[in-house]
DNA sequence: CGTCGCTCCCTTTTT
DNA sequence: GGGAGCGACG
C-alpha cells in the first residue's frame, strides 16, 4: 500500500484517493478532516505527479496554512513547496497583485483594515455633516459590509434603500467606494469581491487561474461566505476538482457573513459530487464526545452525525461555580497548578483557557500573573493594531502608496508639528476641488486658499520630509527603512520624552516591529509593500508560537481547529455564554451552542467548566445563572458541586447579605420611573446611601444607572 | 493649536 | 473599565 495511506482510516483513504471530480467531506469534530486535505495534497503531488503549483488549499487562518504547508512538506520530504496554501484573503491578494490593474487599481494598492475603514467612514460622515451620535459609524460600516458580502454594489444599494438610515448608508457607501478607489486601497471584503470580479469579467484571466489551480481544497467550508464559495466555484467550473471539507455543527461565523447554505449549494452546483462521512474521532475521550454531542443535540436545525472514539471513557467533565470572576480565575489557576503537580508530564501549553469575550481575559491574566503561571493572550489587541505600530506603519503606507489619504491624515500631525484640524480640512477641500490626492495638495500648500503663512510653511516642511523618506526608501532595506521612520519622524524622541511606563512599552514594541521586518526579510520577501500587506493580513493567532511553553488564553472563536489535552471554558453563564446579544433568535442561540460544541471538542483528556454568580461587565456588577449549556450535559458525566454549595468568600455578597436594609430591589424586578417609564432591574450594586441599580427601560430599550436614593423608583 | 477632563457607549465573536 | 469624541481653556 502507498506509504501515505498508512496513517489514514478507510474513509479518509477513500477521500484522499478520490482525486478527480467534486468531493465533499462532512464530519464531526476531530475526525481528521484537515488531515484529509493535507494528505490529499501530498498524495496528488507524490502519486499523481501533479505539480505543487497546480494545487490550491484554502485554510481558515494563516497559522493553519503554515502548519498545513509544513505537514505536506514533511510528508513529501521536501524543503520547499510551491503549492498554494493560504486563507481566502491571502490567496486573493496574490491574484490581485498580479491582475488588479484590470480593475483600475495600481499595483501598489494597499489594504485598509478595520480601523482604516472606520476612519474613512467617519471622515466621509463629516463631509456629509452627519453627526456620529445620530449615525453610528460602526453600524454604517457593518451595513456596507453586509451589502458587499451579498455582492450588492453602491448603485444597486441605492435603489433598494428604504429607511432614512439606509439612504444615508447608500450615500456613504458610494463615497466610500469612490474614496477607496481614489486612495488605491481595498478593504478585506474587496480582496474577495475584486478577485471574484476578475474571474467573472475577464475570461482570459479566469482561465489562466483555472489552469493554474487544477486541484482545489477548502477546509472549514462551513464558515465560508457567499463570495468565497463563488470564487472556488468559478475556479473549478471546468475541471471540477473541488474538494470541500467541513462540519455544519462548527459554523460559528454567520455574523461575519458565513453562509452555511454553501454546503447545500455545493451539492446543487456539483450534483456529481461524491460525499464521504468520517465517524471516528481521534482527539477526545468518550465522555468528552458524549458531552459535546448532548449539547449539540439541542439544536433543532441540524443533521445528526455519528462520532465515536477508541480512546477510553476518560474523566468526567468538571463544573465549578465560583462566586465571582476572581474566584473563577483562582480556581483555574489552582487547578492548573494541582494538575501539573499530579502529572508532571503536562506542560503549560497542554492547557488552554477559552472564554466568550476578550474582556474576560483581564482577571484571568491578573491571577495567573500573581500565581506565577506563564500565559499568552491570543486575540484581543493584535500586535499590528497597537497605536504606535499603526502610526509608524502609516508613514510606510503613505510612502508605498501616496494616494492613501487615511494613513496620511493619521500621521500628518504625529508627532505634533502644529498642523491642526482647520489646516487639514482646507487641504482636503483643495484636494477634492482639484481632483488631486491629499499629499499632492499638501505639496502645493502655497496654492491652498485661506491658509496662514505659518500653516503653509508647516505643510511644505512636512511634504519635504515625506519626499525625503520616499527617496530613502529606494536606498534601504525594509527594516532599515522602518527604523529610519521611527527615528527621523521624531516618533522615538516623542516617546522618550514621555517617561511613563506605557511610553517605554511602546518603544519596546517599535523595536519588535523592526525585528518583525528583519524576520520577514529573511523569509525571502524583501519589498516594503510585502511587509506592509503582511501586517494587514496577519492576526494574533498567526503570530502565536505554540512551541513556547505558555498557557494560551483565547476566545472560543479563536480556538477553532486547535486541540489541547486540558481545556478550561470560563464564563459559562446565561447572558455571557450564550451571550445576551445572541438570545434574540433561535438561529443565533444555536450558533452559540455550536460555539460551545467547538469549545468542548477541542479537549483531548479533560474539560473544566467554570461560571461566576456575580461578574462585572462594563464596571457593573451583574448576577447570572449558570449557562443552559451546563444543564445540557448529562448528569452522569458532569461532576457538579454538592447541591448545597460551600460558602465562598465574596465581599460583595457578604456585605449585601449582612446589610439589614439590603436592596429593596433584586435583579429582574419591574419598576416605574417618573421620566423613563417602566423598566426591569438588570443589576444592583453598592449599598445604603450609594446603592445603584441598572435599569433597562422598555420604551427605548436603553440601560441606565440610577442612584436608588434619588431615582424614586416604584416597584410594580 | 494642544491639552485636559467630562461624557457616552461599548465589543460578542475576526479574516 | 476604557477609548473616543467633544467642548473648554491656556
Ligand atoms: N487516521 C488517523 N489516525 C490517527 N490520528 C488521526 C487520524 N486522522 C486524524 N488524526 C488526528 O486527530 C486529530 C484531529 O484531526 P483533524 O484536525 O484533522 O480533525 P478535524 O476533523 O479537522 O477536526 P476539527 O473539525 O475539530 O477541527 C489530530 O490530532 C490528527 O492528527
Amino acid at each position: 500500500m502507498n506509504e501515505l495511506m498508512k496513517n489514514l482510516n478507510e474513509r479518509q483513504r477513500e477521500a484522499v484517493a478520490t482525486t478527480d471530480g467534486p468531493l465533499v467531506v462532512i464530519a464531526g469534530a476531530g475526525s481528521g478532516k484537515t488531515r484529509v486535505i493535507t494528505y490529499r495534497a501530498a498524495y496528488l503531488i507524490h502519486t499523481h505527479k501533479v505539480f505543487p503549483k497546480n494545487i490550491l488549499a484554502v485554510t481558515f487562518t494563516n497559522k493553519a496554512a503554515e502548519e498545513m504547508r509544513n505537514r505536506i512538506r514533511k510528508l513529501l520530504g521536501t524543503a520547499q513547496l510551491q503549492a498554494w496554501v493560504g486563507t481566502f484573503h491571502a490567496t486573493c491578494l496574490q491574484l490581485l497583485r498580479r491582475d488588479a490593474h484590470l480593475l483600475g487599481y495600481k499595483r501598489s494598492f494597499i489594504i485598509y483594515d478595520e480601523s482604516d475603514q472606520l476612519s474613512l467612514v467617519k471622515h466621509l460622515m463629516k463631509r456629509l455633516n452627519l453627526a456620529q451620535k445620530d449615525y453610528n459609524p460602526n453600524a454604517i460600516l457593518a451595513r456596507i459590509g453586509l451589502a458587499k458580502n451579498q455582492m450588492i454594489g453602491p448603485e444597486e444599494f441605492e435603489t433598494t434603500a428604504v429607511t432614512m438610515f439606509e439612504e444615508k448608508v447608500a450615500q456613504l457607501y458610494r463615497l466610500y467606494d469612490e474614496a477607496l478607489k481614489e486612495h488605491n486601497a481595498m478593504d478585506f471584503d474587496d480582496l474577495l469581491n475584486n478577485a471574484l470580479t476578475l474571474l467573472l469579467r475577464f475570461p482570459d484571466c479566469a482561465n489562466k487561474y483555472r489552469n493554474l489551480f487544477r486541484y482545489i481544497m477548502v477546509d472549514e467550508f462551513q464558515d465560508t461566505n457567499r463570495v468565497q464559495y463563488e470564487l472556488v466555484r468559478e475556479l473549478a467550473k471546468h475541471h471540477r476538482n473541488l474538494c470541500v471539507v467541513g462540519d455544519d455543527d462548527q459554523s460559528i461565523y454567520s455574523w461575519r457573513g458565513a453562509n452555511i447554505e454553501n454546503l447545500f449549494d455545493f451539492q446543487k452546483d456539483f450534483p456529481e459530487a461524491k460525499s464521504i462521512f468520517l465517524e471516528e474521532n481521534y482527539r477526545s475521550t468518550q465522555r468528552i464526545l458524549d458531552a459535546a454531542n448532548a449539547v449539540i443535540m439541542n439544536n433543532e436545525r441540524r443533521k445528526p452525525k455519528r462520532l465515536w472514539t477508541r480512546k477510553g471513557e476518560g474523566e468526567k467533565i468538571v463544573w465549578f461555580p465560583a462566586p465571582d470572576e476572581h474566584g473563577e480565575a483562582y480556581y483555574i489557576a489552582t487547578e492548573i497548578i494541582n494538575l501539573k503537580r499530579e502529572k508532571p508530564h503536562l506542560k503549560n501549553s497542554d492547557f488552554a483557557v477559552f472564554y466568550r469575550t476578550n474582556a474576560q481575559s483581564r482577571v484571568i491574566e491578573d491571577v495567573f500573573r500573581q500565581s506565577g503561571l506563564p500565559y499568552v493572550v491570543i486575540g484581543s489587541v493584535r500586535f499590528y493594531d497597537r497605536k504606535e505600530i499603526k502610526d509608524v506603519l502609516a508613514f510606510a503606507k503613505v510612502i508605498a502608496n501616496p494616494a492613501d489619504a487615511v494613513s496620511l491624515r493619521r500621521i500628518i500631525n504625529i508627532p505634533p508639528r502644529g498642523i491642526g484640524k482647520a489646516t487639514v480640512e482646507k487641504a482636503d477641500a483643495f484636494a477634492v476641488e482639484k481632483g488631486i490626492t491629499l499629499l499632492q495638495a499638501i505639496e502645493r500648500s502655497s496654492e491652498i486658499p485661506g491658509l496662514r503663512t505659518d500653516a503653509v510653511a508647516k505643510l511644505s516642511a512636512f511634504a519635504q520630509y515625506m519626499a525625503r523618506l520616499m527617496e530613502k526608501k529606494t536606498q534601504m532595506s525594509t527594516p532599515d527603512f522602518i527604523r529610519e521612520i521611527i527615528e527621523s519622524s521624531g516618533y522615538l524622541k516623542m516617546l522618550e520624552q514621555d517617561r511613563s511606563f506605557e511610553a517605554q512599552a511602546r518603544v519596546e514594541n517599535l523595536a519588535e516591529l523592526i525585528s518583525a521586518a528583519v524576520e520577514f526579510l529573511h523569509s525571502g520577501k524583501p519589498a516594503l509593500e510585502e511587509f506592509i500587506e503582511n501586517t494587514s493580513l496577519r492576526t494574533d493567532i498567526d503570530e502565536w508560537d505554540d512551541e513556547t511553553d505558555f498557557i494560551p488564553l483565547m476566545t472560543l472563536h479563536s480556538a477553532k481547529g486547535l486541540e489541547f489535552p486540558v481545556v478550561f471554558i470560563a464564563g459559562m453563564e446565561e447572558e455571557l455564554f450564550p451571550h445576551l446579544n445572541s438570545m434574540t433568535s433561535q438561529a443565533r442561540l444555536e450558533e452559540e451552542r455550536r460555539l460551545c460544541y467547538v469549545g468542548l471538542t477541542r479537549a483531548q483528556e479533560r474539560i473544566f467548566l467554570t461560571s461566576a454568580d456575580l461578574r462585572h461587565i462594563h464596571g457593573m456588577a451583574l448576577m447570572h445563572l449558570p449557562s443552559r449549556f451546563i444543564d445540557e450535559i448529562p448528569e452522569e458525566i458532569l461532576l457538579s458541586p454538592p447541591k448545597e454549595p460551600p460558602k465562598y468568600y465574596s465581599p460583595e455578597f457578604a456585605q449585601v447579605a449582612d446589610e439589614p436594609d439590603a436592596s429593596p430591589f433584586i435583579v429582574g424586578d419591574l419598576i416605574e420611573h417618573a421620566t423613563f417609564g417602566t423598566g426591569r432591574i438588570a443589576a444592583v450594586s453598592g449599598r445604603g446611601e450609594s446603592m445603584k441599580v441598572a435599569v433597562r427601560f422598555f420604551r427605548d430599550n436603553k440601560q441606565r444607572d440610577l442612584m436608588v436614593r434619588y431615582a424614586n423608583l416604584k416597584k410594580k
